[in-house]
DNA sequence: TCACCTAAACTAACGGTGTTCATTTAGTAT
DNA sequence: ATACTAAATGAACACCGTTAGTTTAGGTGA
């Protein structure tokens, strides 16, 4: 066939696509993402370095759709809510990628530019250093680990015989989102609470 | 060859290879563990019913080296926290297990069984039903969140030029094993932190 | 003891994966 | 016009999980 008079592809269409199939549930290949754009499986590659590039695009992307809330006035503590809200928006808008996403080194700058501006705010608020990484840690890894639960369907757990405290409690939530919805902003408020804790009680009431 | 005279495999000898393999940080295959076991990738379905039921195994035989201390008296958050840890031990010692654990449905009963006694344990705390749920979602996120920071190399984030807040932050801590220790303990606090407090604020003093 | 059946290994094969190679052809710059 | 690059192609490589059919050893009932 040799070169097109008008390309047929593009790195946005490639990754716009790419995550259309992500988020519908069908399984992810190149050769399938090459079938929907109605090219070689090759050709893909004239666009994107790998697969593991095109998942660290559409992980750009993503956050790219979620900005965090620039500017606004607010304690340390808004400002790290804001961020940690902003970073589970976007993988609850896809949760089926976030398991891609794992295992691939994080390369985009406007991600690493969200981690910093995380540990600026919680510098700012008076944590030490290694402190600061520490609780950049706790953050990530709740954020990461709500956002994976999306995807894992723990109805057959629960056993419909079952009288336990367990069926009683995975049978008062009739919609999985919702629950981790709840469990997300229940951890926020945990975390960003054990923070203000820590602080109190290290400077108790001076300035 | 036909069936030989003594049996090459057995459940246990081909789950305890997987996890070896695995641990190792080697790429993990059905064929790769035929041929460090000597055999032909379609005996190993003789024994196991698939890579799935593998993983669910390596996960049965996890759990079931770090069992959650049984009989101990204490508080409810005393019982919390030791079945917390020792879900986090598990995965602690095999890192490279975890993601493939994501993705599995949980079918060993031994697992379900802690979770069982996780939600008994917030029960008789006095949480109601729809609130041990998304406790125990709050638990799992940060754990399995936790487990899989632990193979995800971070070091390549820091521009070692940089001098913000975030290179600081992740240049005081050489060990980056110790930094996820700590992560897991910190999170842990303010988890049992953030529940006390929500059961202190609606039972305000009252017996 | 002999026939049968099952268990446990094998080889061959299927359809799928990510990726590389050599090729053709279209556009662009000298 | 001549080169060079960009963007498509089909063929191929080395894997992957899994299934089918075959071979042989061990155990069991007649």
């Amino acid at each position: 066939m040799g070169r097109p008079l008008t390309p047929l592809l593009s790195v946005e269409l490639i990754a716009d696509t790419a995550l259309e199939i992500i988020d519908s549930g069908e399984p992810f290949s190149m050769r399938r993402l090459a079938k929907r754009l109605g090219v070689s499986a090759p050709a893909l590659y004239n666009h994107v370095e790998g697969k593991e590039a095109l998942v660290e695009l559409i992980r750009g992307s993503m956050v790219a759709a979620h900005p965090v809330p620039k500017g606004e006035p607010g304690t340390w503590v808004d400002r790290v809510a804001a961020i940690a809200r902003a970073q589970r928006a976007a993988y609850s808008a896809h949760p089926n990628v976030v398991p891609l996403l794992i295992g691939v080194p994080i390369a985009q700058p406007a991600v690493l530019e969200i981690y910093r501006e995380l540990a600026r705010a919680l510098a700012s608020a008076g944590f030490e250093d290694a402190e600061v990484n520490v609780l950049i840690e706790v953050l990530d890894s709740f954020a990461i680990g709500n956002a994976l639960e999306q995807r894992a369907p723990p109805q057959s757990w629960v056993d419909p015989d079952d009288e336990g405290a367990l069926a009683r409690a995975m049978g008062s939530w009739s919609d999985p989102q919702a629950l981790l919805d709840e469990a997300f902003e229940t951890g926020l408020e945990f975390i960003l609470g054990g923070m203000q804790n820590r602080l109190r009680n290290r400077q108790p009431r001076a300035e």
